[in-house]
DNA sequence: CTGTTGAAATTTTTT
DNA sequence: ATTTCAACAG
């Protein structure tokens, strides 16, 4: 056994062999938080804890799968001698996956229907913005709040267990006066979830948590477990965390891992205050402190560290590494966006020429559209890339309205769904696609009641096709490959109709036929695209190619736990960050300096921050209309020191228009209308 | 009731 | 520049 633990420092095995008691391992960037908990995992494994009794809960999907197959492969190398435990069983997941899952099985204690259906984000919104114009509350003479607004507000309510009020009062001053009419919105719509067998992210939370409620599933439920380990526990909101505590009322077997100076999500109502305060909720909870930085650089620790000095409240901890020889990072002062795009591609390049392959360089940055013009110019030189964040390929338009039909399918009272995919044919509006849900709804999902609504003049052909798809994928015992082929035969034709370019998004559409064939059945395939909404098309196709590269473009948000060996933070601009929309309070500053120090903790060896001096307001306009920008106040002197100070001036241009490679052009329009007007 | 057109407002991060 | 809202013609 001491053989697994050799690869761990002192701190990292204590962690792993520390005993039932509720443990926090604050565990800094970089410091073998991932390789800790999957250790003890193992360890609990090779101590004899059945893996079906132990819990995983992590933030994302694929790093539960991924801790477990490194929970296996520690497994194998402690040889224990016959029938070796693997750690296949863990349950494990996200924490609204491991609801789903929980809930399909047990939700029945508490009334729920077991094919529920789950809404994302943009569902929800849509409920909530039907039901906003039905209660005639669209058009008021002061304007009311719009959907996105009213979702976020009822979600911030329902995952920090806050009262209405004072969350409008603290987050949401502006839309005091609509007090009242927010609260009828909220029940109505949290009624019409009800009547529609539909859960939103939240419920699934807020369902697991009344479950554990329960006197005797809940019980059951409680005893399932005898070890809870929790990663990224920064993250957790107060739902998530009371869910915690009721599955670990005295916090034995408890273990949470996580980095309060990483605290990002507050705008999903997670909290920091989760990790600052756990001490007081287990009074005997032992608090290990991970410091031995593996990831980075000295000289780039030094200037993360005094990053991180500049924030208020955190467990203190001073990240050191034993990998002394490096680069100092860069500070990089650019002209413009065009400037830093030339720059960061440069440089990328350079790297790749000393052996550094794309893949294991990543340019980041706060919000999504901040890459766009690098893609554009990335594109045009052919450079492969994978942008990770942002639109997400089920997002789009095409995918949700063929989701949509796979939903209404499933469940025919949805009717978000049906309010995506009627319209689709034309004479149909909102107006007739409500009557025909209601009509569908009344019959209690029977599709065949459409069978004598007569349909306008404009789609009166195609009508009598669309029932039969419904009908026919409703009790479809067909593999799923072929019901999506069978919508996709029909839904092409509306494609065309509907959108603009068209053959892309019908690519897609081949695409998530093939795709569907992974999955067991349609129920588990809806479930999971929307729990775990896979970032690209190529993310969907399947784990990438050896042999491709490509170069890593993310928001900061989706490079959370992940590192490379150059990191690019690009629009390191006050303004971009910290983001104007979060320079209300001193808390959400805070929490904008957490986030440009997780983007700066990525890197191992090489760290670029540039900042553009000036912003064109029009960026493909004639005009000339531009404002200057401040570097990021989270670089203020004394960290600034810490950096080289550059500009982009500093290194030596390659020669203009003089490389060879052919789609490599180093002379854009874009630089001759740039060096032009340095005439004046 | 649908579908189109023009005017007005708004712009982050994501399970 | 894109999304949302109101007005109007069919």
């Amino acid at each position: 056994m001491p053989s697994i633990l050799d690869h761990l420092n002192p701190q990292q095995r204590e962690a792993v062999t520390h005993g039932r008691g509720p443990l926090l391992v604050v565990a800094g960037a970089g410091t073998g938080k991932t390789a800790t908990l999957v250790h003890r995992v193992a360890w609990l494994i090779a101590e004899g804890t059945e893996p079906a009794r132990i819990l995983l809960l992590t933030f994302t999907r694929r790093a539960a799968a991924e801790m477990l197959r490194r929970a296996d492969g520690v497994l194998r190398e402690m040889e224990t001698a016959t029938g070796r435990p693997r750690s296949s069983r863990v349950v494990s997941g996200t924490f609204h996956a491991v609801a789903t899952r929980l809930l399909r099985r047990y939700g029945k204690a508490i009334g729920l229907p077991e094919g529920f259906s789950i809404h994302d984000r943009t569902d929800s919104e849509d409920l909530m913005n039907v039901l906003r114009t039905s209660l005639d509350l669209a058009k008021t003479d002061r304007r009311f709040p719009k959907k996105g607004t009213c979702m976020n507000i009822y979600s911030r309510c329902v995952n920090s267990r806050a009262k209405l009020e004072e969350m409008l009062a603290q987050h949401y001053p502006w839309c005091k006066q609509w007090e009242a009419e927010l609260k009828k919105l909220f029940d109505a719509y949290v009624d019409r979830k009800e009547a529609q067998a539909v859960l939103d992210y939240d419920d699934l939370l807020v369902f697991w948590h009344a479950l554990l409620d329960d006197p005797t599933a809940g019980r059951r439920l409680g005893e399932q477990f005898d070890c809870v380990l929790v990663d990224e526990y920064q993250d957790t909101n107060r739902l998530q965390a009371e869910i915690l505590y009721r599955l670990c009322p005295d916090g034995q077997g408890l273990t949470v891992v996580g980095d309060d100076a990483q605290s990002i999500y507050s705008f999903r109502a997670a909290t920091v205050r989760n990790i600052l305060e756990l001490p007081e909720r287990y009074p005997d909870l032992s608090v290990l402190t991970l410091e031995q930085n593996y990831r980075s650089t000295q000289p780039i620790l030094q200037a993360t560290n005094r990053v991180i000095g500049l924030a208020q409240e955190r467990y203190r901890k001073e990240l050191w590494s034993d990998r002394s020889e490096g680069e100092r990072p860069a500070m990089v002062t650019c002209e413009d966006e065009d400037d830093q795009t030339e720059y960061v591609i440069r440089r990328v390049l350079e790297h790749r020429e000393s052996g550094v392959d794309l893949r294991r360089q990543a340019v980041l940055f706060r919000a999504s559209h901040h890459s766009m013009t690098l893609e554009a110019e990335l594109s045009r030189r052919n450079i492969p890339f994978h942008k990770y964040g942002g639109l997400k390929f089920v997002e789009t338009a095409h995918i949700k309205d063929l989701m949509a039909f796979l939903r209404l399918a499933e469940n025919p009272l949805d009717q978000v769904a049906g309010a995506r995919l009627l319209p689709l044919l034309p004479g149909i509006g909102p107006g007739r696609a409500r009557s025909l849900m209601e009509r569908l709804h009344a019959s209690g999902g029977d599709f065949s009641v459409w069978r004598k609504w007569k349909p306008p003049e404009a789609c009166h052909k195609r009508w009598p096709a669309m029932v039969e798809l419904l009908a026919g994928l409703a009790k479809s015992k067909a593999a799923l490959a072929d019901q999506v082929h069978q919508v996709r035969t029909f839904y092409t034709p509306l494609l065309e109709e509907n959108y603009d370019n068209a053959k892309p998004r019908a690519r897609d559409l081949e695409q998530l036929e093939q795709i569907a064939a992974r999955y067991r059945d349609r129920r588990t395939m809806l479930a999971e695209i929307t729990l775990d909404p896979p970032s690209s098309t190529q993310d969907l196709a399947g784990p990438p190619r050896k042999d491709d590269d490509f170069l890593v473009l993310s928001t900061i948000h989706s490079a959370k736990g992940l590192e490379w060996d150059a990191v690019y933070v690009i629009h390191a601009a006050d303004g971009n960050i910290p983001s104007d929309m979060a320079t209300d309070s001193p808390e959400q500053i805070e929490e904008e300096l957490r986030l440009f120090y997780v983007a700066l903790t990525r890197a191992k060896n090489w760290l670029y921050v540039t900042c553009p001096l000036r912003y064109y307001h029009h960026s493909f306009g004639r005009s000339d209309i531009h404002s200057y920008a401040q570097p990021t106040r989270f670089l203020p002197q004394d960290v600034a020191e810490r950096f080289f100070n550059r500009t982009t001036t500093d290194v030596p241009r390659e020669e203009d228009g003089l490389d060879p490679s052919p789609g490599s052009a180093r002379l854009s329009s874009r630089d001759i209308r740039r060096q032009t007007k340095r005439l004046w």
